[in-house]
Formats: structure tokens, sequence, C-alpha cells
DNA sequence: TGTACATCAGTGAACGCGCGTTCACTGATGTAC
DNA sequence: TGTACATCAGTGAACGCGCGTTCACTGATGTAC
């Protein structure tokens, strides 16, 4: 049976997701997480220093916490987005606008998984690298369902889904760069992304397998 | 009427250099930029910290020299690509070839930019997109030439190319992580970007313009 | 329910360390005559 | 060419600072009877 969590424990979480939040807002700045100090993540959240180790061995076991987190919530978009119908005109018109909307509500969280995909920590660098393979293995999956690409070799669909994937992933970089007040750069930006993810379903549309 | 160099003044180019190289040599391992320090510098360049400021007012003007160093490699390539025959057919694989190369032969430069493309001082970062930007403006005038696209817009060249941008400095993670003693990895790598690019062109030959 | 003890999240002082930057310096190289 | 002075790349000591981690602690929460 378990319990229902005490006042104790209630605290302690609460003071574990001050740490992260501490940690991502820090993030959103100048810093890096390389980096970034285990004091100032304290201090910015309110604890002294020492309390860090109620919660985390290190700042490396902070940082997993933060890709879980992020690719967590990405995960339940996917999800969402999956269980919808397939107007198939209007899907990549659809996807790019939820897929935009998704990444500016959580800008901080992407920030974190842009900079540190290619970035110093290798514990943090690998888990973000495992994570994208899975979303790229996934997508392929999904790709295969589709009637005109079900015909398609496992490794085709993987090499289409991958290119998706780092269309989307660099987008993201501009995505983050948007001024907050410029709907209209926000627009363009859409229609370059729509542009590239047409021009691959094209390409799609007359792709032969290559043996 | 330029004078030639004399010993005082080559002996501060090659500590300059020193400083460069020791720098990126630390930034291969697991170090980002922003967390190296001056101090580490100057300790693997066989200099006292001091002596750092007669070359650089800080670590970010190293970082800048860093970021034009290694464009101004990529550039060298692009130009001598450029000047070849166009064979067409073979254009793909030559190119995937000659990029992969250059890739693997500058790999600290690389890493360094990949990481601090998204890293953390914006001075750094701000350079590097907008070479990356530049790079892409001078694809798509190279796209433009092509007979099959010369009438395209200028803004739908730009999209193509960036959509092969992103590709390539996907690419470059993967050229990172192959192992070096494993040529069938580096062989499998070139041949799905190969496939990523053919698509691309693919979806090209169809493309119309959407005003 | 009331009491006596155990747990443990968060505190606060202390430590040794590497950091960026300052300063006065040394001695080889450069320049003027 | 030789001499006397100027330049300046690199040295070495010193500074104050924030860092990660240790330790003994406090007092609210949890548990057993």
């Amino acid at each position: 049976m378990v319990r229902p969590p005490g006042p104790r424990e209630e605290k302690k979480q609460k003071t574990r997701q001050a740490l992260l939040d501490a940690a991502l807002t820090l993030l959103a700045g100048e810093q890096s997480f390389a980096s970034l100090s285990l004091r100032e993540v304290t201090r910015e959240a309110g604890v002294v220093p020492t309390a860090f180790y109620r919660h985390f061995r290190d700042m490396d076991e902070l940082g997993l916490a933060l890709v879980d987190e992020s690719f967590h919530a990405l995960r339940q978009m996917m999800r969402a987005a999956r269980s919808g119908t397939l107007p198939t005109e209007q899907l990549v018109h659809r996807s790019v606008a939820t897929f935009v909307t998704h990444v500016r509500a959580n800008d901080r969280h992407f920030q974190f998984l842009l900079r540190e995909r290619a970035g110093g920590r290798s514990a943090i660098r690998n888990a973000i690298r495992t994570e994208i393979r899975l979303f790229i293995s996934e997508l392929a999956t999904d790709l295969g369902r589709f009637p005109a690409l079900n015909a398609w070799r496992t490794e085709d669909l993987r090499m289409m889904a991958g290119l998706v994937v780092s269309t989307l992933v660099n987008a993201v970089l501009d995505i983050l760069d948007l001024p907050a007040g410029r709907p209209e750069d926000a627009q363009e930006m859409m229609t370059v992304l729509e542009s590239q993810l047409r021009l691959i379903l094209l390409g799609a549309s007359l792709w032969k397998r290559g043996d």
C-alpha cells in the first residue's frame, strides 16, 4: 500500500523542484550548464548550499533530471499529436504550429537541451542524444504508417526521420531567438519551416530505395 | 612599405598561436568554452597567466579569434569545391566525401563551433551564427546557378540552402562521434547523409513557388 | 489520545583551492645617431 | 659598425573572491507504544 506523502515529503519535493527551476532560470540567461555553480543554484532557489546534497549527488545528477523533465513534456506533446486525425493537406501546417507553440511555451527547457546536446558534460550530452535517437525512431515508425511510405525499408524511414528531426532541431534555434513582441517574425519563420518540411515530403514522393 | 616581421614579432605570433591551440586542445575534451579558464589555457600553452594579456583582452576575444580561424578554413574548402566541375550525378557523392574529410581533418575547430553555436557566451554565439547565415547565403547563390534552379525566387533558394546547411550541421555531430578505427561506421554515416541530400534535391525538382 | 524517541530537510561555520587581475620587474629585440 | 636608449613579450608575487565539500547542529515531522 502506497502512503500519501506527508508534509515533510511534500516540502522536500517542493525544494527539489525549486532547485530545478532555479537552474533553468539561470541557464536561460548567458550561462551554460558547465559554468553554472552549485552555489548559484541554491542561492537562486533560496536554500543554503549544503541543502543541495539532500536532493542530488552533484550538478550532473541535477542536469540529468532536467533532461528527463524536458523530454517528458516533449513526449506528451508528441502523443497528443499522434492521437489526432490526419487531414494530410493541413498536416504539415498544423504540426508546425503545434511544435512552435510547444517550444515557445517551454523555451527554457529547449534552450537547455539545445545547448547541452553538443555541450560540455558527457553524461548530459549522451542522455540528450539517446532521447533524440529515440525520438527519431518513433517518428520513423509514425512515418511508416502513411500509405505512401509503408513499403519503405526501415533504414530509409530512419534516414527521412533523421532529416525531419535535424530540420526541427535547427528550427528550435530560430524559435528561441524570436523577439517576444514581433508576431510577423514568427510567421515568417514558420513559413520557412513549413516549406522545408514540404520539400522533404515532395522528395519522399519520388524516392526510390537505393539498393 | 611593409617591413618583414622581426624575431620579436615572430615569437609573439607563435605564442598567440600556442594560446589558440591550447584552448582548442582543452576544448576537444570534456570542457565547454564557458568553463575554460584563462589560467588553464596559459598553463597548456606553456606561458605565465599574465602573458595572456599581451595577446587578448579576455577569453571572449580569444574565442572570437577561434571562430575566425575555424570559418577561414571552411571558406577555403568551399572555394576549392566551387571552382571544381559539376558532373551533377556524382556531385552529391563527391561533396559529401570532401565535407566529411574536411570536418575530420579539422575536428577540434568543428567541435568548438558546434558547442558554442548554442553555447554560453553571446559574443561568440552571435559571431558563429552570423558566419552560418553568410554560409547559407553563399550556398543559396551557388544553388541559383544550377539550370534547374535559376528560375527560383531568392527566398526559396535561401529556404532550400537553410535545409541543406542544417542537414550538414547535424551531420557534423555524427562525424565527430565517429570512432577513429571503424571505417564502416564512417561509410554508413556518409551513405545516410548522401541519401538525405538526394531526398532534398528530389523535392526541389518538384518544387513549385508557393505564392 | 499522549508521550518518548527516531528521522532527516535544511542550517551555518569552516576548509583549502583555483580563479582573474594588478603590479613592478627583466632582459632580449628594435631604433636613432 | 658601435653605442646608448626605448620598447615590450613574458615573469613572478600578491590580492581578494567564489567555489565544492565537510561537519556538527537544529527543530519540525514521523513512528511506536
